[in-house]
DNA sequence: GTCTATATCCCGATAGAC
DNA sequence: GTCTATCGGGATATAGAC
């Protein structure tokens, strides 16, 4: 896609902000992104995003949305690794874990940018192959479906919360840093499900 | 402290500003708080802060210091009303998340507003009070001092996965969906401490 | 010492020309 | 579909009034 007379103009300039997006969140940070920066980036006026994006929120819903995609491929390949559900529930638990650090720019955009997603239809269609993901896993780990959920908001407030403290740099930075809070994440996992059991036979 | 010919004027405006930045954030969220909204409530000029603060993240940081000592209060109170250190754990689980909802500037301030605490002295001493009341608890409960720390940080992993995805509206909203996590914020954490007896038993 | 007044810069957003 | 022009608001920095 040529530019044409050393502008952008190639017609695909909602896609393109969304790159761009990307680049500016990772180098600045959520807060640190702004329309008007992803616009510089681009060669383009601060005006001209205005005819893709009703506002701002709407480019980081955009976004969002591309995250979810690379979030559920992330999912799904970690859990075809396993073979019995508890192993996959633990996988997934250690991908979510490694999504927040790998796609950092994606995970902000996801649950740090302060976007309510009820506003945005398109945005909450994209999370469905996600909550799937979990909850068909389930289903096979936990015939009750009462537990089968109750297993599910532990798993994912168990991997969600080792995720945004190893991104606060709770558990230090570097390769090491993750590789910890994803084994962290695969043994409470472990320690969820045996406890469950442990506590219902009891 | 009365105002002086309608003005602010009485000497104490770093604490009056966050007082007033707590209630912007209540508001607007840490992403709407600004200096100057929470200038203009005082009835002082935009600069006045500066006298007090460098920056916005400098008075974010006050705010991080002053819902740390609730945050450590609302902890301690929890443990207090269990008798053995399993008990303490799962009561501070629930506290943790009802935080996070009851004061939620105040939990928004300490996690989610992007400051890098590694640049505040002051608010890394705040921290050393809630540290404590979780690895004191700890000692008590498991006599491995490397168990201990895996277990301190599934809890508090799971504690803050919990606040995250309640104030992010994923159990819903209203005091039920508070109470509802944290039930599953403290079932949770007897999960955890079951299953990783049973599998050291195993 | 504490606050006011002021000036500059950046961002979000809109209106109208091309 | 993009540009020019422009407005309003917030952050930051400095000079000076009290």
């Amino acid at each position: 896609m040529p530019a044409k007379g050393g502008r952008y103009h190639h017609g695909d300039l909602r896609s393109a902000l969304v790159d761009a997006a990307i680049g500016v969140i990772a180098e600045r940070g959520v807060r640190g992104f702004s329309l008007a920066e992803a616009s510089r980036r681009l060669g383009v006026t601060t005006a001209a995003p205005y005819r893709h994006f009703a506002d701002r929120d709407e480019l980081l819903a955009a976004v969002a949305v591309r995250a979810l995609s690379v979030f559920a491929a992330m999912l799904a390949s970690a859990a075809d690794t396993a073979d019995t559900a508890a192993q996959r529930l633990a996988a997934m638990a250690g991908a979510y874990v490694r999504f927040a650090a790998q796609q950092r720019p994606l995970f902000d955009a996801l649950y740090n940018s302060g976007l309510d997603k009820s506003h945005y239809p398109e945005l909450q269609r994209a999370w469905e192959p996600v909550d799937a993901l979990l909850t068909v896993v389930l289903g096979v780990c936990d015939g009750d479906t009462v537990a089968a959920d109750a297993l599910a908001d532990a798993v994912e407030a168990s991997a969600h919360g080792h995720a945004m403290l190893l991104i606060g740099g709770e558990y230090g930075e570097g390769p090491d840093a993750v590789n910890a809070a994803a084994a962290k994440a695969i043994s409470s996992v472990r320690a969820l499900i045996a406890g469950r059991q442990a506590l219902r036979h009891a």
